[in-house]
DNA sequence: CTTACCTCCTGCCCGC
DNA sequence: TGCGGGCAGGAGGTAA
């Protein structure tokens, strides 16, 4: 599923392929991908307006077109295909945007779990309404070893449901969450409340080098792209423990065990991470 | 305040 | 082979 660095991937490569376009028409095959305002609205405003730039935030997708802002959340599987005027449509394509100069940008998304939002632009990113649960992206400048310190301080969550959790910091999903305990040496139920400020620091400074790390895997891969625009799962090379339950820890070799929490599938190696409390 | 559970969806995997 | 059931999962919602 796209977290915050295949979202990142995406970005790079829509401003490299499409940079500055006009969207001339858009398709709505499927209502509920469309979260605000109605789909009604949303075709009238976007219509003619400009792509201007193209953004991230956690892992929500910022298309700059000048006045407004149209934000796309690609949940589990949702994905942008580049197309040429003559291409057909995939089957999963539910929205799908007519540009200048000939090209076709399609949304495709087997589950349609994925979201789009489009909103007058202001100032502040927070005070658009998709945004109001979001909490500072894992980058921002606001999300420092001091702020994740004071947060995990206040919760009562275990590290795994901590990181995953977008109001305290955004951009973390199911995948590079297993990753940063595993980085942490921590289990992945360990109760924020006992971290130090040195835990915090880490906590950091790990996310942000399994996310660049990520980021640099799919940089290196957008040259092979076509005319599409997929993200697959080439960073799974890299994965220490996530998928990988029967496997070998890389560290100790012990094997790697795959159970739940905070409901979600959760993969690490009982020895390494056996700090739980 | 927290926590538990439901909803949205489809593809895939399992057992029969 | 095909059919039914269960499962996976981000985030928002509601109930307790």
């Amino acid at each position: 599923m796209p977290e915050l660095p295949e979202v990142q991937t995406v970005i790079s490569t829509l401003k490299k392929q499409l940079a500055i376009k006009t969207i001339k028409d858009v398709d709505v095959y499927w209502d509920n991908i469309i979260a605000y305002p109605s789909v009604k609205e949303f075709k009238k405003i976007i219509r003619n307006k400009s792509i201007v730039d193209y953004n991230r935030y956690g892992k929500y997708l910022i298309f700059d077109l000048k006045t407004h802002v149209m934000i796309v959340h690609l949940r589990m599987e949702g994905k942008f295909y580049i197309l040429d005027e003559a291409e057909p449509y995939s089957k999963h394509a539910h929205v799908v945007f007519h540009l200048s100069e000939g090209k076709f940008l399609q949304y495709i998304d087997t589950r349609k779990f994925g979201k789009m939002y489009i909103y007058e632009k202001v100032e502040d990113l927070h005070s658009y309404s998709c945004f109001k649960n979001i909490g500072y992206d894992a980058f921002d400048v606001h999300c420092n070893a001091q702020y994740l310190y004071v947060q995990a301080k206040k919760s009562t969550l275990s590290l795994k449901a901590f990181l995953l959790n977008q109001k305290i910091m955004a951009g973390v999903g199911n995948i590079y969450a297993d990753e940063i305990c595993f980085a942490m040496r921590l289990h992945p139920e360990y109760k924020v409340k006992n971290f130090t400020k040195d835990d915090a620091a880490k906590c950091l400074i790990e996310t942000r080098r399994i996310l660049n790390e990520a980021i640099n895997c799919g940089g290196t891969t957008i040259r092979s792209y076509t005319s599409s625009l997929k993200v697959d799962g080439r960073f799974q090379l890299k994965l220490q423990v996530h998928m990988r339950k029967g496997e070998a820890c890389p560290v100790c070799a012990n094997v790697i065990e795959k159970i739940t929490v905070a409901t979600r599938g959760t993969y690490y190696c009982k020895k390494c991470q056996s700090k739980k409390c």
